[in-house]
RNA sequence: GUCCCCUUCGUCUAGAGGCCUAGGACACCGGGUUUUCAUCCCGGCAACGGGGGUUCGAAACCCCCAGGGGACGCCA
């Protein structure tokens, strides 16, 4: 039997997320039980959305974790390269194969055409979906478009008829009749492949045996299975995760629940507690056992053993397990290290002491100035938002605008940040100094501190986010109705220019 | 709207037809230890979504319903 090869693909367009790292876990602890390999492959076929940034920082936050890999970008291999642009080749000579064979087609259509498509079969209540056209193009007029350099997208076809059936590991027999499938875009006028193209390609030449990955995958598997039997490849075997949920059991999302890896790293969770944590989502060991390395986990994996609903990501169960690693596994020399690698990171301190240089008399005087830098959630009460010119409602207001703007803003800047809120001040005609007020409380538990603006962009967006958010849960929470008012006045807000200075 | 997946305490879960009066853990509540608190220990609360089958026997198998979730992009 072949060696077991299972991979994790991250696409770099965003913070690294913990459900990444979720199936990340699984998928290596798989490889390694059956002492195969675990690899690791870069989707960045969206040219819009990818950034080198955002595929340092995954690669990062899963080490921090303690999940390598035997084959990737930074280590190589022989299945390379493991980043999908540097393949575009390849998978121009598979779709080259497709064409010739009938198998896909090119269309001409334009964004346009198909958004009215889809506008009129949503209103007609029809299932969304490529509706054929260019099926009926004929060969000339399809070498003419491209001789004139006309745009376009290649398509697979589709059966009409018939059922697609195929087996998941966790979940037994699938059945998915083929008129759900759409005529899928398998490479983009870009001339980049698409996710399902890219990943079927990748995973036969990277010769991938077991395909782990999230539940949200299982409608688009007949799509993959009918390029390996187009190609005339052997599948591998696929195994659908179940979700990661937020409390209100809506799949995983960083505005419900901290999703970003960087964000537990920041508030001082261990990466060994993180990574057993995760390793329960869904899954126990044999024996009960709740506490586990990754290593004992992989020892006695067993992905039958995986349990199906979409498990809450339950921060409280957490916190407990991150407590119960620093009191067991940390002796004070190793806790130490661990704190002063936490807290002294060099970087950051070198941005927060130029803050409170020239406001202490004393160095004693820092840790009650600064401490809320090395803080989590901070202690507030609705007391604390007190303000005689600010309703509670007003901090609500200022709070969420704040949240929902900060998650907006392209790039994490001081310059960003001090933008948004100047802009605010305006928008709402609240002298800045007011505007302020209710970040000052959420973000450094005072009115009266550093730089509440610098102290945002220094804490990063999760944190701040995190601070903000119990701040406004604090003050009563936002209800359905006052988020639909608050929505409006972000769409104003959204459009608000702000008046040129005089 | 169409299709797909899922369903045991509030949460993570054990459970492969009799071991289930459904077990463990978190949270919560009580009690003990502790100069306080935390830790630690002991105890308590709390669940098989509903309805039909199959079976001597169902949390487990089958069907229907309901609920939850996901997918339906030139995103992944």
């Amino acid at each position: 039997m072949a060696k077991v090869r299972t991979r994790i693909a991250p696409s770099p367009t965003g913070d690294p997320h913990v459900g990444t790292a979720y199936i990340a876990l699984f998928n290596r602890c798989f490889a390694r039980q059956h002492e195969g390999e675990f690899i690791l492959r870069i989707e960045d076929t969206d040219q819009t959305r990818s950034t080198a940034r955002s595929e340092q920082d995954i690669l990062k936050a899963l080490r921090w974790l303690g999940l390598d890999w035997h084959e990737g970008p930074d280590v190589g291999g022989p299945h390379g390269p493991y980043r999908q642009s540097q393949r575009s080749d390849i998978y121009r000579a598979h779709i080259e194969v497709l064409l010739e064979n009938g198998q896909a087609f090119c269309c001409f259509c334009t964004a346009e055409r198909l958004d009215a498509l889809r506008v009129s079969q949503t209103e007609n209540r029809q299932t969304p979906g490529y509706d054929g056209h260019c099926l009926l193009l004929s060969e000339q007029e399809v070498q003419k478009k491209r001789a004139e350099k006309q745009p376009y997208v290649v398509r697979m076809k589709v059966p009409e008829e018939g059922d697609c059936v195929f087996t998941d590991r966790l979940r037994g027999e699938i059945r998915i009749a083929w008129e759900q499938i759409d005529m899928q875009v398998l490479m983009k006028s870009d001339h980049l492949p698409t996710y399902h193209f890219a990943n079927v390609v990748d995973d036969h030449l990277m010769e991938i045996t077991h395909v782990i990955r999230g539940e949200e995958w299982i409608n688009s598997t007949p799509k993959h299975l009918l390029l390996y039997q187009h190609f005339g490849w052997q599948p591998p075997q696929f195994c659908h995760m179940p979700l990661l949920r937020n409390p209100d059991k809506s799949k995983l999302s960083k505005r419900k629940n901290p999703t970003s890896i960087s964000y537990y790293k920041d508030m001082g969770y261990l990466p060994e507690a993180l990574i057993n944590y995760l390793g329960m989502m869904g899954w126990t060991m044999p024996d009960g056992r709740e506490k586990f390395s990754i290593e004992e986990m992989q020892s006695a994996f067993d992905i039958d053993r995986v349990s199906l609903g979409g498990p809450v990501f339950d921060v409280e169960k957490l916190d407990w397990l991150n407590g119960k690693y620093i009191r067991e596994n940390l002796d004070v020399e190793d806790f130490v290290a661990a704190f002063s690698q936490w807290a002294f990171d060099p970087v950051r301190i070198s941005r927060i002491i130029p803050l409170l240089k020239d406001r202490v008399e004393r160095l004693s005087d820092v840790i009650p100035l600064a401490g809320f830098f090395l803080s989590g959630l901070l202690p507030v009460s609705d007391a604390d938002f007190k303000h005689k010119q600010l309703t509670s409602d007003d901090c609500k207001k200022i709070l969420q605008l704040t949240v929902w703007q900060l998650e907006q803003l392209p790039e994490w800047s001081r310059e960003g940040v001090e933008q948004l809120c100047q802009t605010l001040s305006q928008f709402l005609d609240i002298r800045i100094r007011e505007t302020l007020f209710p970040l000052f409380i959420a973000i450094t538990g005072k009115a009266v501190s550093t730089s509440v603006i610098d102290a945002m962009f220094i804490l990063g967006l999760d944190v701040s986010r995190a601070r903000l958010r119990h701040a406004i849960d604090i003050l009563g929470g936002v209800s359905k109705k006052e988020a639909k008012d608050l929505e409006r006045v972000l769409r104003e807000l959204e459009n608000y220019v702000r008046p040129v200075q005089a």
